[in-house]
This record gives C-alpha cells, structure tokens and sequence, in this order.
DNA sequence: CATTGTATCGAT
DNA sequence: TATCGATAC
C-alpha cells in the first residue's frame, strides 16, 4: 500500500471512470438485442451452466450476482439472456473485452494524465487541464450548459424537494463563491461529462465516473452512482462520506484487513477508525499499512496517478477442477503449449502495437498430491528470461514446470519419482510475461538505495585512491558486499564434516593455503567497507553442496546479518580443493577494487546529464540471469544434501558425502553439461533470429565476446575430469541462498562504456598481449561458464590503462605482510612455459594494486547480481581467449602437494596424480582434460 | 479437487 | 531477485 505523503489539502483533480457492466454492454453492442434485457455474461457451460463475470443492471435487479452459475441466473432470473465468453485453445479467451477496453482508454487518456487500472476502468489526473479550463473558460462565465454535466452528483449538496437537481447541480458547478478547490473539481466535471460523451458516442458503451482530490475518493466516486452517472466530492464532503462508510468498501478493505479491523479492532466503518491513533495502528498493522490506514481514515491518499496507458504483463491460465485434474507430463504439455500459444499471440501483438517486449516468463501451477506426509505444499512459480516464439516458450514453460514438479515431489525423491502410491494432479496452470520494456532498450535503472557512501572526500581519504571526478559515492570495497545470511544453519550442516575435519588433532592446512588465509583475514579486517557498519568480524571457511568460502560475518545482536564473502566453485568438498580456492582466492583478492557509483538515475529516452552526446553502449545484464539460473541447479544440490542428511545422515562423515554426491545423478558430467547449456540458450535473451531486428535492445556488443566463449572448450574424459567436473558449476551456488542484497552493492553487469565500438574486437588482442595470470584463476571463481567469458572487456581494459596511467601512484598497502602477495606473485609455476613466464614478469611490472576507473572510461553500474562476479568482471576479458593453447598462466605445484591430501581422494585420482608426479611424464598437459591443473582453468575451460 | 481468468502490488 | 500472498476486476 503506498504511503500517503498528500495533506487534507491535497489540491489535486482526479477522476475515475468505470465502465458498467463492461462485459455485458461489449456483448450487448455485438447483438444490440441484448440491449435492455437481463443479461450476464458467462464462462463456460457444461458445469451448472457456467461461471456469471459480468452481469446486467436489468439482471441485477433480479438479484443475478457475478460468480453465480448459469443455472443460478436462469432460477432467479428465468428471462435471463446469457452471453458466453468466447473460446480459443479449449479455454476462455478474453481478447474482445481487451480490446473494448483499450478502445475506451484511447478516448479516456485524451485529457491529463491517464492510469489503465484495469480492463475497464482508469484514473484521470486532471489538475492542470482543469486548471487551465479555470483559467480560460470558467463554468462561471460559461454561456450555455451541457446536459450530462448537470446530472452530476454532488456530494454534500442541499436543497430543497422541491428544486430541480439539474439546475442546483448547474448552480453548484457555476458558482463564483467557490473555493478554488471546489471550482477545480467542477471544472472536472465538465472535463469528464465530456469524455464520457465521447466513450458512448464512438464505442457506445456507457460509463461512470467519480471526480475527487485523490484516487481513492474519486474510486469511492465512480461506484456510488451507477450506471451511466458521475459522482462529484468536494472536500467539505469528505469527513461525512467517510463517516459511516462500512470499512469493506475501500479498495484494499474488502479483504482480510478489512476484516481483522472489524473483529480485532470493531471498526465497521471507515469513521470508526478515527479514535486509533497512528502509533497504535502501525503497531498493529506494521508501520506502512499502519500509516496508510490512519490517512485513509482522513480521506488522505498520495497516490498519484500514473501515466500508464497498457498492461505490465500478459497472462493466460486454466483450471482444471475435479475430474479435468492433469495427471500425466503429456496432458500438462499439451495444455501448457495452448497456454503458450496464447501469450505468444499476445506478445506478438503488444510488440507489433506497441513496441514493447516482455523479458521474463513465469509458470504457475496449483497441484495436490497423495501419498506423501508433506502434501499440502504448494506448487511453486518458476520463472525464467523470455525468448520469443511460440515454440520457444512453450519449450520453456515446459521446462519450468518440470523444474518446479521436481521440487514439489521433492528432490530427496527426484529419481523415483512418482509412482504408483506417489501421485501428482494439476489443478491449474498459467503462464504469464512480465517485465515488458519498450524498444530500444535505454531504460536500465540503477539502483542503489543503502548503504552507498556519497562524500567524495571521504571516499578519497578512506580509499587513498584519486576518485573520478564525476563519482557521486562509493558502494563496497575490494569488490566484497554485504548479503543477508539466511540459511546460516544450513550451511553449518553442509559444511561439518569438513568442519571436523579441521578440528582435527593435528589438522594443518598446506602452506600455501595457510599463507592465503591469513592475507584474505587480513583483507577482510582491514578492508574499508565504505557502505556497510562496522563490522564483528569473525574469519570462517565453509561450504555448501557444491563450493567453498571464506568469509567475515557482520553481527549485529548476536545475529548475522551481512556476510562479506568470495567463494569459488570447488568440485568435491575435500581438503586439497578447499586448500586450492584459498590460495586462489587470496590471489584474486589483490586485484578486488572499489566500485564507483556514477549516477544514480534512469536512463530513458536520453541519456543523462553529463553523457548527453557521449558514444555509450548499454549492454544486456543477461549474465546475471544467467548466473542466478544456474545457482538454482546449485540449490537444488544443495535440497538434496540437505534432504539427505536430514534423513540418514545425521552424523555423516565427509567421505560418505563425497560417496553421496558421486553417486548421485544429479552430479554426473552429462546433467551438469546439458544445465550449461540449457542457460547458455535460455538466458541469451539478445535477440537472435528473424525478429532481431526488431527486439534488438542496442548495439550487440557481446557478439564479439561471444567468439571467444568456445576457445578452449575441452572434453573431460579423463578420470579426474570426471571426478571433478561432475558437480554443477557452483562456487555460486554457496552463495545462491545469501540472497537478499542489503547494500546492493553490484557489479558492472551492464556498462557505459565510451570507447568507440571497436575496443571489443580490440580488446581480445589487448588481453593476449596482457596476459594477466590472475585471469585463469580468478575468472572461474563464479562457476559460471558464461560469465567468465562473455565478460564486458572493460575491467581488464580500465586496469590496463590505469596501471600505465598511475603505476606511480602509491599502492595501498595491506597492513604488514608483504611477502604473502610476493609469495603469490613470484610462485614458480611447475608447469612454466615460455608463455607463462612473460605473463608473469608483466604481471610483476604492473603490480598495480589499486585500480580504478577513471573518468574518461568509467562504468555505470547497474542491475543487480552477486559480489561473486565482481572478480570475474575485474579480471575478465582475458580469460579463455587469452589462454594460450590450453595453457593455464597459474598453477598449482604439485610437488608442494602434502601426501594425506591426495590420499584423501579416490584411488583413480590418486593414481593419476602420481603420474605427474613423475616429471617426465607430465602427460601432454595442454590436453586441458587430463590434469589436476585443469581444475582451476576456468570452467569454461573444462 | 467446481468461482474463472487476469492483473497489480508489497513483503520477504 | 524470484517467489508469494493479498487484493481487485
Ligand atoms: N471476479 C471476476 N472474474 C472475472 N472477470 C471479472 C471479475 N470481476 C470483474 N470481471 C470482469 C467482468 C466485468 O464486466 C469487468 C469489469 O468489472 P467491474 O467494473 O468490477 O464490474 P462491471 O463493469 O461488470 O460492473 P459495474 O457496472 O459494477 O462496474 O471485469
Ligand atoms: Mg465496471
Ligand atoms: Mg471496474
């Protein structure tokens, strides 16, 4: 409910028009026999006759009501005249009445600023249109008088029995005594008599309005007098209305609010609510409906009026009640592609008539099921980035049932399914497409609402960098963010058998990895967070189903709240991965940077202030899509395990989780392939195809990364491949449930970028020359294929220049301990080549620690997605296509390997590591699937 | 598991 | 963000 910040002054002018009966008077022009008599218009009919949605006033006064059956109606209305609802697909379709009300709003949105509010209704905010007509044809010294304005109402107007109401009415509209107030709602009343004459003369449909200081008057307006009338409330009228208005007729009251104000708090009417005072009722109701009641009680409602001429989303369902029940994937599909073709039909034309797409596809279900304790949950919605096409859709609704499906019966039970005692029935399915956008597609919005520090000054003095000049605030430090920990208990499940492991007698990490953590503890305690409190840190290593993290905690009231975070995506939960993300975390940390907040504004029709002129490139934040898609396979993982220690593992040692989880399907090479590829298709939400040209959302500057995606895909074939490669891409997933952004602090997942169009093509080169070995490593630290390589080039870029720009620039040194970073950056590769070691010396060169933008190439930040991709982004663009041949820049040493780790893993394992330990025979390692280095290429890579 | 088919919004 | 429930037409 939104929050009135409007005063019973409110001056403003707003109307409602309401059509009447609008689907009886949409049948009723069609046969104009109708016109007169009793009629309702049904859906369906072979069940009692069907369901009534729209009923007659002649009807009406039968006592016919909406929701009746057809049977009903005839009983109590045996001359009743029923009108089906038309049927498309084996299901009602309700295009004509669409139509009919777009035909209404066309004529309606000609005066002031006009809201769609529903299939036949909208809301006028006639302030400045009434205004001018003050000002320029004042009903005082109008000469003569339209009818239909004098049969207006008045609220609160006295006279005597025996005046005509037309002429009191005519002398209430001329008066010039008035208050202002009062001669602008008159003013409207003529506005509004007005187009309500043009509604019946060009669709013939009759409406009425209600014309008030604010949406919610004028609402109450529109249906106090019906049909075909219009309702005036001037302010003086307010209090009275309200008074004795029963509670359920407010828009919003009609519901559970409404009743647990009559029961808990016995207000029957809207006047009873006046004794509570704000305080009380924001106690009751939490502070916003609290608020909201209090004014609502005052006759005061901010809401304004929004200029919204069409729908937001487009859906198409169906019930399935009683023996209709769906209980087979055939009978669902079949229904789910009428369903489909429908939207699709719909899509095509609000892309046809209106220019607008719609970016995101939702399935719902209502389902039951027998045969299991848990059956009274709830099918799930699922929801994915849209693709046009009939076909595509359906595929992908298809899809998004059987996802959500699995997650119902339960993933636990995921391979056996449902049986014979374990069945499934489908009451209803709807799909629908939200997030409709007009072409082209200059219409992000960033977002940034908390937490984003905004003195320059203090940013400069915090950072010790130069900030850009045009930076207006700072959002996170060193790439870390703040998340909401909400499943903190079980990620302590997941992660305890390697939680014992550590508190083992004797336990000692490698030394690399010891070294590691005390630079990332360092890190993080030292690390500025600009955005976020101050914070309790406490240094924690954990995992998930499937990955790995390091982290700090921030407490507020013995409670996590943040958690500042990298994970990498680890294959298996052994102590030789773990020891392997450390290190590479700790090496991807150096090159964490703060991100710069621009501009905090929406980019619509032009650009903003300052880049008016400016060549900019919006890119799609599709990535992020794509990255969260994937996360969910994770969660589902991560249900699994949780399901599976749940019920019969309670104290489960590591080793029979790795047991479980090579065992189980849903890790296998095969599964974790065809996900990737699913969300490669599924989140390539730029158009491609016939209809690109319209759908195009701007300059397709991925395109060129996209060339570089496939380099360096390799088959895993070998064992260890195997081994490793059988998990989702994950790293992400431990991150996935750390949903709920609290700082929103984002990475560039869409960019301004000024350079000309070129530096894509550019930039591949850039990155070969620049070799940056952190690049492999890091790049994989989202387990996101995708990310890794269809990265914007423009964070290596900005690092590129900034290094060549500023290498004199006193980097900012981590407390103490230099020789860690040294450590990492002079480590000899044991598997070095030619290649490797120029990377390694122009690495070394540069050692520029602290970048930055500068503000010539600065990066707008947008969207939202996971810090976890920060690194990605800072250090992309030269990741698989900067590998040369299969080559990774950074690897592990295996002789530094300790012997009880690799003992740790399975016997094929071990015995392909012990090959390599034979120098010799260091097997033709380019063949990127057939070594223990492969496991930190990036995934893509793999 | 016979009130259906849509739509919008705020909370989490 | 994705998902859900409440509310309404
Ligand atoms: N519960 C419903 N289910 C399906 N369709 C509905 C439902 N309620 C309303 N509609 C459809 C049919 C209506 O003609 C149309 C507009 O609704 P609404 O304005 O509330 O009533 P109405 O226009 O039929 O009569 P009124 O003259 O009272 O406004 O929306
Ligand atoms: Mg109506
Ligand atoms: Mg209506």
């Amino acid at each position: 409910m939104p929050v009135a910040r409007r005063e019973t002054s409110d001056c403003r002018v707003i109307g409602h028009v309401d059509m009447d009966c609008f689907y009886v008077q949409v049948e009723q022009r069609k046969e104009p026999k109708l016109r007169g008599v009793p009629t309702a218009v049904v859906q369906y009919n072979s069940y009692k006759g069907g369901g009534l949605i729209a009923v007659s006033y002649e009807a009406r006064a039968h006592g016919v009501k909406r929701s009746m059956r057809g049977d009903e109606a005839k009983e109590a209305c045996p001359q009743i005249q029923l009108v089906q609802v038309p049927v498309a697909r084996g299901k009602a379709d309700l295009n004509t009445y669409r139509s009919a009300g777009s035909e209404v709003v066309s004529i309606l949105s000609r005066k002031g600023r006009c809201e769609r509010a529903s299939i036949d209704e909208v809301y006028l905010d006639l302030t400045d249109a009434a205004e001018a007509m003050f000002m320029e044809t004042p009903p005082e010294s109008m000469e003569d008088i339209q009818e239909e304005v004098t049969k207006s109402h008045v609220l609160g107007l006295q006279f005597e029995d025996g005046n005509d109401p037309k002429e009191e009415v005519r002398k209430w509209l001329c008066r010039s005594d008035a208050s202002y107030q009062d001669k602008l709602l008159a003013c409207a009343a003529f506005i509004i008599a007005d187009l309500r004459m043009q509604v019946l003369k060009e669709t013939e449909f009759t409406c009425s309005a209600g014309i008030a200081h604010n949406k919610m008057l004028a609402k109450l307006a529109s249906a106090m007098n019906k049909p075909a009338q219009q309702t005036v409330v001037p302010h003086s009228s307010v209090a009275g209305l309200l008074e004795s208005l029963p509670i359920k007729k407010m828009k919003q009251l009609g519901g559970k609010l409404g009743s647990s104000l009559q029961s808990d708090l016995g207000v029957n009417t809207v006047g009873d609510l006046l004794q509570f005072s704000e305080e009380k009722l924001q106690q009751r109701y939490g502070i916003n409906t609290g608020t909201w009641l209090w004014n609502i009680a005052r006759g005061i409602s901010g809401e304004e009026v929004e200029g919204r001429l069409l729908p937001k989303s487009h859906g198409s369902g169906k019930t399935f009640p009683g023996p209709q029940t769906l209980k087979t994937i055939g009978s669902v599909q079949h229904w789910i592609n009428e369903l489909c073709e429908e939207l699709s039909e719909r899509l095509h034309s609000d892309l046809e008539q209106n220019k607008r797409i719609a970016h995101t596809l939702t399935l719902h279900a209502r389902a039951y099921k027998t045969g299991v304790p848990n059956s009274n949950r709830k099918f799930p919605s699922k929801s994915c980035p849209l693709r046009y096409g009939t076909i595509k859709i359906q595929e992908d609704a298809l899809t998004l049932f059987q996802a959500a499906l699995r997650e119902f019966m339960g993933f636990y039970n995921s391979k056996t399914n449902w049986n014979e005692n374990n069945k499934w029935g489908i009451t209803s399915l709807s799909v629908s497409a939200s997030k409709i956008v007009p072409i082209p597609s200059q219409r992000f919005i960033s977002r940034f609402k908390n937490g984003v520090a905004m003195d320059p000054a203090k940013i400069e003095s915090v950072l010790q960098w130069p900030v850009p000049k045009n930076v207006k605030g700072v959002q996170g430090f060193l790439g870390l963010t703040g998340y909401y920990r909400k499943f903190i208990k079980d990620y302590g499940k997941l992660a305890k058998p390697l939680t014992e492991l550590t508190k083992k007698e004797g336990f000692k990490w490698n030394d690399q990895a010891q070294m590691a953590i005390e630079l990332l503890k360092e890190k993080i305690t030292t690390a500025p967070i600009l955005a976020l409190p101050d914070f309790d840190q406490q240094f924690v290593i954990e995992s998930d189903a499937s990955g790995v993290g390091v982290g700090a905690i921030l407490m507020q009231d013995k409670r996590p709240i943040a958690y500042f975070s990298k994970a990498l995506s680890v294959r298996n939960l052994t102590k030789l991965a773990c020891e392997k993300e450390l290190m590479a975390l700790a090496l991807a940390i150096q090159h964490w940077r703060p991100y710069f907040l621009v501009g905090n504004y929406k980019v619509e029709e032009s650009l903003p202030q300052g880049l008016e002129g400016e060549q900019v490139t919006i890119t799609e934040p599709a990535k992020v899509l794509a990255s969260r898609k994937v996360n969910k396979r994770g969660e589902e993982i991560q249900q699994y395990l949780i399901q599976w220690k749940e019920s019969s593992a309670e104290d489960a040692t590591w080793e029979d989780e790795y047991t479980i989880r090579s065992q189980f399907p849903i890790f296998s090479l095969e599964d974790r392939t065809a996900v990737e590829e699913a969300s490669n298709d599924r989140y390539q939400t730029n158009p491609r195809g016939p209809l690109s040209d319209q759908l195009s959302h701007g300059p397709k500057v991925w395109n060129v990364y996209v060339r570089r995606k496939k380099k360096g895909v390799a088959e895993g074939t070998h064992s260890i491949v195997k081994y490793f490669g059988g998990q989702t891409p994950s790293g992400s997933s431990l991150n996935q449930p750390l949903d709920n952004v609290i700082d929103e602090a984002v990475p560039p997942s869409s960019s301004v970028r000024y350079p000309e169009e070129d530096t894509a093509m550019k930039h591949s080169q850039d990155c070969v020359d620049q070799q940056d070995p952190l690049c492999n490593l890091s790049s994989k630290v989202d387990g996101l294929t995708e990310e890794s390589s269809l990265i914007s080039p423009t964070g290596s870029e900005d690092r590129r220049k900034q290094s060549e720009e500023h290498r004199d620039l006193p980097a900012k040194k981590p407390r103490g301990n230099c020789s860690i970073t040294k450590f990492f950056n002079n480590y000899p590769n044991s598997q070095s080549s030619l290649e490797q070691k120029n990377v390694t010396n122009a690495q070394g060169s540069r050692s520029a620690r602290g970048s930055y933008l500068t503000s010539d190439e600065v990066e707008v930040e947008m969207s939202a997605a996971s810090s976890h991709g920060d690194i990605v982004k800072n250090v992309a663009g030269c990741s698989a296509a900067n590998i040369p041949h299969g080559r990774q820049a950074w690897s592990y040493n295996i002789d530094e390997i300790d012997p009880s780790i690799i003992r740790e893993l399975p016997p094929e394992i071990q015995e392909e590591i012990q090959t390599w330990l034979q120098p010799q025979k260091r097997p033709n390692v380019v063949k990127r699937g057939s070594s223990i280095t492969n496991y930190f290429l990036p995934d893509n890579s793999r």
